[in-house]
DNA sequence: GATGAATGAGCGTTCATTCAT
DNA sequence: AATGAATGAACGCTCATTCAT
């Protein structure tokens, strides 16, 4: 990111100081809106700075006030993604495994529900390793965050193999996101995802 | 795509037409084994027709002698991919149940394990569906292909719920292979693979 | 360059004034000094008017309430050199013409050993005349001066020819001084000035 | 330089290569010579690619076809003016010294005559020695060349100091250069080349 | 007086595609 | 069938300059 505004001594009021914060801030915001909205609809490298900077309204040459490139433009998107996301993931301290497992499950289907395009995007920037390393270790970091997750509580209930086991609960959601992304309205996404927590939550012990 | 040669009488010795014909294919194949070379490594949009060229030992204008455009070079590739896998699927024609989904399994494990890059490719590409339709209706035919697989075996095999559990089925494996084309060398795909076999195809009914 | 404040009557104390004052000669001396240093260095079409108000500590905006554009800038920059030079240059008033000739020299060959970046910077310019014209003319009159200075002196000193001979030492001196922005460290320019003043201000007539 | 055409076996009759590299070689000298012209015109960084192919009468992309990038179009050039250059000094082999000398002398002052823009533009280059190494390395070694060819003959002509003699002398040459690319149509140059001669080929030994 | 967010024209460069041979 | 010189639109990016505060 390029140069933060340097601090001349008494040089200007606090006031004007939050003022210009508030500026970059509803700049920045803008910039990163129009991102995620044109590289999760049209992808990455289909979409020009040009189109990123028409659609949030803006100067082309403002978005390099912000950030250094088309990458780190991506990378500052994927990174507000990332942290919008650890939010709401801290919300599970309930003893009841059963419980947490189908409030996760619930938020999931809800984010890819809701969220569809992004997560297609995101996948399909997981895929692209070579090229963009930090969604890569974003993914992975990711993944590992789930199979803990999903570990701990199969291991709880009781599982025989909960390792392994988390390993498949894992890729079975993402495998379903997977097909959802390909075949949308014709997905019975809500059928699978009662018979998941049926599976998995609400069955005899 | 350009005009296959028509057959007009006494234009030419058969002799001739078959060299030519010869060095069609020829030349052909060596364009979309360096198109599946180069995409599947550097990914699409990083492949210029330059690199293709230089890399098929050819040069740039015949490519457009054979494909249309860039676009319509990855399409072939695509169905040329496919039309391979079509012809080692047919192979199953076996009574039981258990063995059938037992090598299809190993199939899949087998494959991911040694194409890796370029399954990763069709997966990634498979998710950019806005702009190639043509993946997007390979995918979904694949996809659907494997439904019916699963649900049939699963059937015959006696499961309570066969279609529901197919789709599941059929997430656990892309979700297994997503996985692995992140994780790589530390996913434990030997152990997975097992483990699946295990509780699908040995399992006591 | 933007208008100097005029004195409207009781508009402000003359401590007001003069503090403003101050801080207008301290901003420009800031952005003159951070110009020479960074043009001399980097060269002028490679330093940004953002570096510039960097290294000044200063903002960007500022240096356009002091010089109307980047051109100007560097202008002043060089009538503030010539400026300087200028002031030492009045030092020479004196009879013995090989006195003045040896001073010379030596404040020649300890000018370009102390400020080479400055002075080959000034060269460079010089040669970029459709660009820059008033380089072109300061690097005439510079010139000129030298001429006459010269020639004056040999002719005191009785030399033949005075006004080719003036011409050709001053060719010797720019000629010296390319070579040592060239050549740098494995240019004997010690000897070379020894040499010269040898020649010209302690032979016998 | 980007890719030179590979040779594919057999693919091509000697002629057709031949009426390409002609293209080839007729596309590189348009190129050159707009570079040329407009570099030295304008100046390097006031010259756009643009500009160069618009003056070549061929397009943009057509330059990077033979020349890596802007800079690379620029050592091209100076090193097809620096080959041009060494033709014609392979020429001197003559046995009196001064006849040698004169030569020389005569050479360079029609070149400077002749050429002033490349000259002045090469002098200019070559003082930016940070941004173009090349042009310095160049610049380097044909003023060793001219140190060695004055001492050589200096000694032979009995000069008491020949090494530092053919170091002034050299200065006095890019001295003269300097000032008439400055002053140009008031600077004597015919009287100036006529006195060094008389100076230091037709003297009395 | 001083700030820095904002602009936009213009830069060097790439690359899919065409076409004369 | 095969070549590769040639095109030109589009790209990511820079930077001198403006102006509201």
């Amino acid at each position: 990111m390029t140069d933060r505004p340097v601090n001349y001594l008494f040089s200007m009021s606090l006031k004007r100081e939050e003022r210009i914060e508030e500026l970059r801030e509803t700049s920045i915001a803008k910039i990163l809106d129009a991102a995620l909205e044109l590289f999760s609809s049209h992808g990455y490298e289909y979409t020009s700075m040009n189109q990123v900077a028409r659609h949030a309204g803006i100067s082309k040459g403002l978005i390099y006030n912000y950030f250094d490139s088309k990458e780190g433009l991506l990378k500052a998107m994927i990174q507000s993604l990332q942290q919008q996301e650890d939010e709401f993931l801290e919300l599970f301290e309930h003893d009841d495994p059963k419980f947490v497992l189908e409030e996760t499950f619930k938020l999931f289907f809800q984010e890819i529900r809701q969220n569809t395009r992004i997560w297609k995007m995101v996948t399909a920037l997981s895929l692209q390793l070579d090229k963009f390393d930090f969604v890569h270790d974003i993914a992975l970091k990711k993944l590992e965050g789930y199979y803990v997750l999903f570990q701990e509580q199969l291991e709880k209930i009781g599982y025989p193999n909960p390792e392994k086991e988390a390993k498949l609960l894992a890729a079975i959601f993402d495998g379903i996101a997977l097909h959802y992304f390909i075949i949308r309205r014709d997905y019975p996404l809500d059928k699978i995802e009662e018979n998941l927590i049926q599976k998995y939550c609400r069955h005899e012990t």
